[in-house]
DNA sequence: AATCCACAGGAAGCCCGGGAAC
DNA sequence: GTTCCCGGGCTTCCTGTGGATT
């Protein structure tokens, strides 16, 4: 009977999918198989890849374009193709990805490389050096055409693994049998500038550049994906054309299409709607606006709640921005409400940018000439959002009972 | 033209924890 | 245990700077 019941409560899920028949062709961990739009740069990749598979040393190359370009799915893709083509010609030829953000530093993409070889190498305490010998050591016993990409690898450099890039790249004048390439995809177009020339001249050798997509392109992108994940009819005619406008819009971001039209239909299905309609896609923009803001905000560790708070104060205070300055001292006074110990002046000017980076708050250069310059902060995302997030933090919760207009300078 | 504000942001170094090696 | 190495968070100290005011 207790059976029955437990059952009883995922079939209601299960079988109430009118609209869905595969959701996860909609999330971005997948690869399709067909890439509309992407021909051009598929082939540029394959064909500067395919020395490989001839035992020769394919070129590095760097790969640019903003956001849901496409540019993971094609290098994932082209990898696919290759490595399926060297087993079945038996060429000996790896090829590895990895995403620069999650694995940033020298050591660590050093040690999962060499891990992926299925050689033991802790993921700390070891010296670096150490970790290269092992990783030659990898790829020159098998004799292998080694092709890394490097996803997301500005962030690798800025945070200080440009030695890593320029050792990787002269590795190959003292390898005996083995040939290693590089992948670098990039979201940042100057992010080049933080390079040693000599590194970027060998991994720019090949450069391609991925363009946003426009609102007819996603329609296409779409479309294809949509014939796979939904049920047939459930589509009004609007939807696609109107997930495909809002997210040209951002800079034409695919991801963001295909993540809206995905809410836009999981809106749809928990009203037991039969059809996705335009009404949804723009719920669905609202919901993933607020529910991204809220996510990133409650992650933030309790310094850089406390930071975005103060400029939620000033800015309720204030109509234009705040000055880094006021900022700060704002952020002390509500320390000591909080009860936190306060960082240093410079500490919370790296938090600020951070902050600036996710995209929370506005901060801008500005010079007020004799009046010294600044970064004029604003608040990026709703105050609501960004209060409610706060404080749900039990630590935070406090900041509840502090007023904007007690607190103003 | 010189000054000078209010910071920006680089460099160096400290301290900690995680982990390996001896 | 002690002694290494790595990397993150943080502080201290520093030099650099756009433009309104003098």
């Amino acid at each position: 009977m207790h059976k029955e019941n437990i059952d009883g409560i995922f079939d209601q899920f299960l079988e109430n999918t009118l609209i869905f028949s595969n959701k996860e062709v909609l999330r971005h961990s997948y690869t399709p198989d067909y890439l509309p739009h992407r021909k051009e740069q598929i082939e540029n990749i394959a064909s500067i890849v395919a020395p490989a598979l001839k035992r020769e040393t394919p070129s590095n190359i760097l790969i640019f374009g903003k956001p849901g370009t496409g540019k993971t799915a094609c290098v994932k893709f082209v990898g696919k193709e290759l490595n399926e083509v060297a087993s079945r010609k038996d060429v000996p030829c790896a090829f590895l990805y990895l995403n620069c953000e999650m694995v940033d530093t020298q050591y660590r993409v050093l040690a999962n490389l060499v891990n992926h070889f299925g050689r033991e190498v802790p993921m700390a305490g070891w010296p670096t050096d150490k970790v290269y010998v092992e990783f030659r050591e990898c790829i020159e016993e098998r004799a292998q055409a080694v092709i890394i990409v490097l996803d997301e690898i500005d962030k690798l450099v800025k945070r200080g693994g440009d030695d890593l890039l320029y050792n990787l790249s002269r590795m190959n004048a003292d390898l005996q049998s083995a040939k290693l390439s590089i992948i670098g995809i990039s979201n940042d177009l100057k992010f080049t500038s933080y390079l040693d020339s000599r590194t970027l001249s060998s991994l720019g050798r090949e450069e391609i550049v991925f363009s946003p997509y426009d609102a007819e392109q996603l329609k296409d992108i779409l479309k294809e994906r949509a014939k796979i994940a939904f049920k047939k009819g459930v589509l009004s005619d609007g939807v696609i054309p109107l997930c495909a406008a809002f997210a040209a819009q951002e800079h034409g971001d695919a991801r963001k299409a295909l993540d809206l039209l995905r809410v836009s239909g999981e809106l749809a299905e928990r009203e037991k709607k039969g059809k996705i309609m335009e009404e949804h896609v723009k719920r669905g923009k609202e919901k993933i606006e607020i529910d991204g803001t809220m996510e990133v905000v409650k992650t933030l560790p309790a310094q850089s709640k406390i930071i975005l708070y103060s400029v939620l104060l000033l800015n309720r205070s204030k109509k234009d921005g705040s000055s880094a300055g006021d900022v700060y001292s704002m952020y002390k006074k509500l320390c000591d409400v909080v009860g936190l110990d306060d960082l240093s002046y410079r500490r919370v000017a790296d938090l600020i940018s951070e902050l600036d980076t996710l995209g929370l708050i506005n901060a801008v250069l500005m010079s007020r000439g004799r009046y010294g310059r600044t970064r004029e902060i604003s608040l990026a995302v709703p105050s609501k959002t960004v209060e409610k997030a706060i404080t749900g933090d039990e630590r935070m919760r406090v900041l509840m009972n502090v007023s904007s207009k007690q607190h103003t300078l």
